[in-house]
RNA sequence: UGCCCCGUGGUCUAAUGGCAAGACGGCUGACUCUGGAUCAGUUUAUCGAGGUUCGAAUCCUUGCGGGGCAGCCA
């Protein structure tokens, strides 16, 4: 049984923390620390840094998220601050306790601890709840009683001024009975709102005396019944970081807009002031990153759930056999800067196979059989070659094989009439068994139907036993077999891209008329050689030049399932495609 | 048409007034019992126009291009 214990128990399951988030700390720099640096030089928040990761539990989260987990507890560890949990959870009605369970769940598989600083918006309600009563006090918010869409008409537009509420000047004596009212339930959805008292004329939309509290007799997945009004993000967000002493709070582009907005509560209620510093979210090519789109996905059954291994959700790329080091290491390397970009994904699969060389057993399993009947071994023979389970770790040490006279080895390693730059096995060439011998091929049997090779005639050389020919001959290729009567049947799943194009959300069709209708080929007849009989879910392995593949969580005893993380890297495949053979 | 942000090789990110750097990708080659890994080499960039300056990717003006904003979502 290959040692798989490298890989299993490194830094997963939060058992290992993150030290520094670059192994060799080549991370290059970024405007965040620039702004960092600074801030601790003239000794602002007395030289503290306190970062938070504030999802909203609506959702999984994806690559995108890991992005900012990376950045902002990263930059917590480094700089030798703390970064909080915070569950952005103000809207009862999209939010439940599945996601944060999950949400934990892949922040801690990332391999970062909040310790015990899990926070929830929703704990703040009754604080939030205070300064809102203090704006009223000050004159600076009211309670507004246009409906929604009145609202949406006062507000103007991107190029017109909006106008006053009619009930903008409601006094605070009034303001204040009405906005306890509201919380004591006394009117229905939508008949009231608290609003900030800014300014209707701003160009920025935002400050279009924005809602601050709306009226939802909802039950919340924390609070319950307790409440039946709702603080707004852009109201709670800044108080919260506020409350929290949140030094540096770090979210995307979309929220530059909001940041006078975030600066304007904080100013007038004249509570400590976090910094909003806006980085743009990731985005990875041939595939997408809205929580929309991949819902659209998922309840359209293009793909397998949520962590199916094409989904772009950690769930799924965990499943797919990703190790949080190499999603780290990733992380690290594309940078933090405010331009939109589209990542390419082939970065993300050199960290992957970077991580899975170094760690994961080698293996051999063929996914697609050809039979292989070596004429001159006796039917009854077994021997067992010694393999390396991991040449890059001397530390893995060996397995045997069993070889025998009936072998399985890939149809894709033989070619009647190779063409040029072919090397492996074809009519009368000669290559060797990795571990085991050589072999030529003396014959080819035909579905004499379909003209199919189903079989192959071939003879070995006893001399080249182990792998090694005494006389010296080369041979141009070493192919990967498994014994037919010892090998043991395994389902792979081979997943591809799940789109055909860079940026599927940026053309004008709809996105999923450019899914790859080969994202996934299921293959049921693989054979894989028997050390694998013990494989759990969630080990990984190489299946030597094939690519890295991971138990899948469908396995059942007897009945192994694979799911191929990446291919290796295979300029046989490219040259296929250059010269389109 | 208002406001905000962003334009550096194919991609992502550095250089913050002083030799445009790195990673990935691509292409060569070496090595190899994985066409893997490794190693060596190579290819390609400051959106345009003015200005400031001894000197500009960097500062200013302007044009062009891209993105965001009109939820009682976050």
């Amino acid at each position: 049984m290959p040692d798989n214990e490298h890989l299993n128990n490194r830094k997963e399951n939060g058992k290992e923390t993150v030290q520094s988030t670059f192994a060799g700390s080549t991370a290059p720099s970024h405007f965040i620390r620039v702004i960092i640096d600074e801030d601790l030089r003239v000794n602002k928040n007395d030289g503290r840094v306190h970062t938070r990761f504030p999802p909203e539990p609506n959702g999984y989260l994806h690559i995108g998220h890991a992005k900012s987990i990376c950045l902002n507890f990263g930059l917590a560890s480094d700089y030798g601050g703390l970064c909080n949990l915070r569950f952005d959870d103000t809207n009862p009605c999209k939010e439940e306790v599945e996601f944060v369970e999950s949400i934990k769940e892949d922040v801690r598989w990332l391999g970062f601890d909040w310790e015990d600083r899990e926070f929830y918006a929703s704990d703040y309600f009754e604080k939030l709840y205070e300064y809102a009563v203090q704006l009223i006090k000050d004159g600076k918010a009211y309670v507004c009683s246009l409906n929604a869409d009145e609202i949406r008409e006062y507000r103007g537009t991107l190029t017109e001024p909006g106008k006053n509420s009619p009930y903008r000047n409601r006094s605070a004596e009034e303001n204040l009975d009405l906005f306890e009212r509201m919380r004591e339930g006394e009117f229905p959805d939508g008949s009231h709102v608290l609003r900030a008292n800014i300014d209707m004329a701003s160009p920025n939309l935002n400050m279009r005396d924005p809602v601050i509290y709306r009226i939802l007799h909802a039950e919340h997945h924390r609070t319950g019944n307790t409440w039946c009004i709702y603080p707004m993000y852009d109201f709670t967000h800044c108080l919260s970081d506020s409350i929290e002493g949140i030094t540096h709070s770090i979210c995307t582009l979309e929220f530059e807009d909001h940041r006078p907005l975030y600066d304007w509560f904080l100013d007038e209620l004249d509570v400590f002031h976090p910094q909003q510093i806006e980085f743009a979210r990731l985005n990875l090519s041939y595939t997408i990153m809205s929580k929309r789109k991949l819902m659209e996905l998922v309840e359209e059954g293009h793909v397998n759930g949520w962590n199916d291994p094409r989904m772009p959700t950690l769930g799924g790329i965990r499943r797919s056999g990703y190790t949080p080091e190499s999603i780290r290491n990733f992380c690290d390397r594309i940078g933090v800067a405010k331009s939109n970009s589209i990542v390419d994904i082939a970065l993300l699969e050199y960290y992957i196979r970077e991580d899975l060389n170094k760690y994961s057993p080698r293996v051999m399993g063929v996914l697609r059989p050809l039979r292989v009947v070596i004429e001159n071994y006796p039917e009854d023979k077994v021997e067992y070659f010694d393999a390396l389970n991991n040449p890059e770790d001397p530390g893995a040490g060996m397995r045997k094989v069993p070889f025998s006279r009936v072998l399985y080895i890939e149809q894709e390693d033989f070619l009647e009439e190779p063409p040029r730059k072919f090397y492996r096995l074809a009519p009368g060439r000669e290559v060797r068994l990795r571990y085991a011998c050589f072999i030529k091929c003396v014959g080819v049997v035909k579905d004499e139907t379909t003209g199919e090779v189903v079989e192959l005639r071939c003879t070995y050389d006893p001399e080249t036993r182990g792998g090694a020919a005494p006389d010296g001959r080369k041979v141009k290729s070493t192919l990967h077999w498994v014994s037919a009567a010892h090998s043991i049947p395994a389902e792979v799943r081979l997943y591809d891209r799940l789109f055909t194009v860079e940026n599927p959300a940026g053309e004008e069709d709809d996105f999923k008329t450019f899914l790859n209708p080969e994202s996934l080929e299921t293959l049921t007849s693989c054979r894989i050689e028997p050390s694998l009989a013990g494989a759990k879910s969630g080990d990984r392995y190489q299946f030597e030049r094939l690519g890295y593949f991971c138990v899948d969580p469908d396995t059942s005893k007897g009945k192994p399932v694979f799911n191929r993380t990446v291919t290796l890297r295979d300029p046989w495949a490219k040259i296929k495609k250059r010269e389109k053979l």
